[in-house]
DNA sequence: TAGATTGTTAATCGATTAACAATC
DNA sequence: TAGATTGTTAATCGATTAACAATC
């Protein structure tokens, strides 16, 4: 227990030195595994983890972790390996998680529907605000807890709430609509569920793409490659 | 209309040419993206296009089309560009699109739900054989034309009908089983949209995770850092 | 033929891995 | 102190870009 305090002391010594700001973007791209694992270590009630156990756990090489942990700031311990709580934390902060992010789902379809019950957001500290549909018999109901307002109010509420997210869920048709609504609105990112890439014309909105039918084509070629190598071996 | 026609020749003389296998992990995770482009290219009419163009849409470099396309063994034409349907034709047939893999959707919530009705699959020649639940209320029924399930009779149905992919949207606490049970049937591919790691004994099941929340983070992430920018502005 | 655009080589850049001295 | 494990340097590897000769 002494040797915890001792290395708790010592992380929050150096909390000052945390570099920021020239992370490479591969390791930007791998921080969100990183905390999935690591939240999951937590939550097993670990406190410490060596580089390596986390290698063979996560399966990519050691060196990778150090390098990669190292960008914003060297706080393991030689000889103990890393503060799992404190690591988390820097990840969680270095990704926004501490922001506390407004968001608004527009299309309370089957997915918009699947957003609104799920976990994910509150986990990643976003707290859905309100859900919009253009369907008269759901507006002004709740679904999950989540108020239900219909379209046509969406530019008010984001301005007057000063939302941060809008998800979009409606149909392409709609999409570039409701987008651009939302970017006036001073939205500042768009989870983008439409399977179209989005052209807005202002820069400064954030378009995050979620295309999943990129994931099942993967997944086919992975499966087919398997096969492949499969028949090679008679 | 003329050197149409002859474009279409040369291609048809190089097919054999084709290499395969040595392709670069980093442009098997760029096929998607193209397949997708150009397959809206297709649809917008267009018949051939250059590396140039190409590169302006997609926002990558011209050199790196160039260097990507040629891996699978270069039919472009110099002078010309590249022919869109031959294109998506090899790179439908290098993902496996072709295939016509057999799928079944296993959880029929919000998620199952939603992917029982896009288009997504039908466009990557995957057909949805099935639906499994275990909800009695709704055993039975047909959803978006896919018939229901029960989830007890999963494994006999994979094994009958040699499905190849199963599509896991069952809450955490039940994917391992039904994931296992998948797997144990012979079904080759499991697209996993249960948030968590499966851990199979049988390391020929390939896992495709769909991590939503890595996506929402990476979103967190964009926003918090332009905000940045913006305050360095000043 | 002249113009356009590829295929391909070589140069650059960035990311990963290996190794080990520093240090807890 | 001895053992463990990081932080960091240097070596390797792979991916991207630039440039241009080949060729349609």
């Amino acid at each position: 227990m002494e040797s915890i305090d001792k290395i708790h002391g010592t992380f929050e010594r150096r909390a000052a030195e945390v570099k920021e700001g020239n992370v490479p973007s591969a390791v930007i791209k791998r921080l969100p595994r990183y905390h999935r694992y690591l939240t999951d270590l937590l939550e097993a009630g670990r406190l410490r983890i060596s580089s390596s156990e986390l290698s063979k756990i996560m399966n990519v090489t050691a060196s990778q972790i150090r390098q990669d942990l190292n960008c914003f700031g060297g706080f393991g311990q030689q000889g103990y390996g890393y503060n799992i709580k404190y690591l988390t934390a820097k990840i969680s902060e270095l990704l926004g998680v501490t922001e506390g992010y407004d968001a608004v789902i527009v299309g309370a379809g089957n997915l918009g529907r699947a957003l609104a019950s799920t976990r994910m957001f509150g986990r990643r500290g976003v707290r859905r605000i309100a859900l919009f549909d253009i369907d008269e018999k759901i507006v002004g109901t709740e679904i999950y807890g989540i108020k239900v307002y219909h379209t046509d109010e969406l530019y008010e509420f984001c301005k007057k709430e000063k939302i941060a997210i809008g998800v979009l869920t409606v149909p392409k048709s709609a999409a570039y609509h409701v987008a651009k609504t939302m970017s006036d609105a001073g939205v500042r990112g768009i989870w983008n569920f439409a399977n179209m890439e989005l052209k807005l014309d202002n820069p400064d909105t954030i378009v995050e793409n979620i295309h999943l039918g990129d994931s099942l084509m993967t997944l086919c070629y992975k499966i087919k490659e398997a096969g492949e190598k499969e028949d090679n071996k008679d």
